[in-house]
DNA sequence: GAGGTTTTATAGTGTCCACTACAAAAAATA
DNA sequence: TATTTTTTGTAGTGGACACTATAAAACCTC
């Protein structure tokens, strides 16, 4: 088990540094030279994680769709990673944000928030009187998305709920 | 701040047992004598919450409206009560579901389980092939709006993201 | 291959937590 | 009031955790 699959699969809080320097094959003396401290490896697997295992929003709001086209793709895309591996459900960035220390979560919510501000831009720049309250929905419903895998609903039934909330983006923007 | 407010505003993880016997204005033996250790505290306090603090589902899921209407009521109904108080927000038993303890998590998700139950044998009752897909959608949009209330959004922010899920619900159910 | 430098392992430190042994005070009973 | 019982407060226990002091080993450099 890698470091990214023991904070995905268990949370920030629950691992413990023995976990982490048992998986990593090192002592905790070469832990703290390498990393600083346990935060300090959180933070080198978030950004691995946004560059390898998290959404590629920039992928998916495309403009040459309707708005309501890509949001919807995002939640769907969102319902299909964090139901596809039980053994790390949910999404890492999000319940990083609902961790019990404070500098993790300090350094999930900044991914946390850029990802939502590319959300509300993209909206913003077609209809930006929307903008504000449909990026809030769509966040919403993500968050619920990764709580609901981690309390063990597989894709499918991710997917289900997802695209119900697409159709409210549908008849809230123009198509 | 009494020990239910404790639990709603920093979690049950959060909550140590001195501050617990301070709020109370007892010692620690006192506290034991008279609860057993904190999860049974915690399972007296959402009995407590489910009788009084809780969304009275009985009232809000009545027989004599569209399926839509009574399920729009719950959302907008928790976005209220969610974002009511900035001191204890979200959801006590949802939140609970989530936190490391595993007697207190296991308390909070009977009311969790039962919740749902109560808003599946609602829909199933009139559109029975839609329950399960509806039920978890409504849990989703809750869970994601309990989890914003915690980030922070009020309860205007929170009742905008319900009546957009609303719009879902209309479409998919009959009038 | 000797001397110096960096990496590694052992073994711990301090801290915070839920929880409790024990004794002093209070209350109830006789 | 004397004695027993119950409640309370003080002070501490044990365990888990992130983190580190120190010393041995490995690795260069000359």
């Amino acid at each position: 088990m890698t470091a990214q699959g023991l904070f995905h699969a268990k949370g920030y809080d629950r691992v413990s540094l023995a976990e982490l320097t048992d998986a990593l094959g090192i002592k905790p003396p070469s832990f703290y030279a390498a990393f600083g401290n346990k935060h300090g490896l959180y933070a080198r697997v978030l950004d691995r994680y946004a560059e390898t295992g998290a959404i590629p929003l920039a992928g998916i709001l495309r403009d040459d769709q309707p708005v309501a086209h890509g949001l919807k793709a995002l939640l769907e895309e969102a319902a299909r990673r964090y139901g596809a591996d039980p053994g790390a459900p949910g999404c890492l960035v999000l319940e990083g944000t609902r961790c019990h220390d404070a500098d993790a979560r300090a350094a999930a919510e900044v991914f946390h928030g850029a990802a939502e501000a590319m959300i509300r831009a993209y909206v913003a720049g077609r209809v930006p009187e929307a903008a504000d309250r449909v990026t809030d929905f769509v966040a919403t419903v993500m968050a619920g998305l990764s709580a609901k895998a981690r309390e063990g609903h597989d894709a499918d039934r991710l997917l289900a709920s997802a695209r119900l909330a697409g159709e409210a983006l549908s008849k809230e923007l123009p198509a």
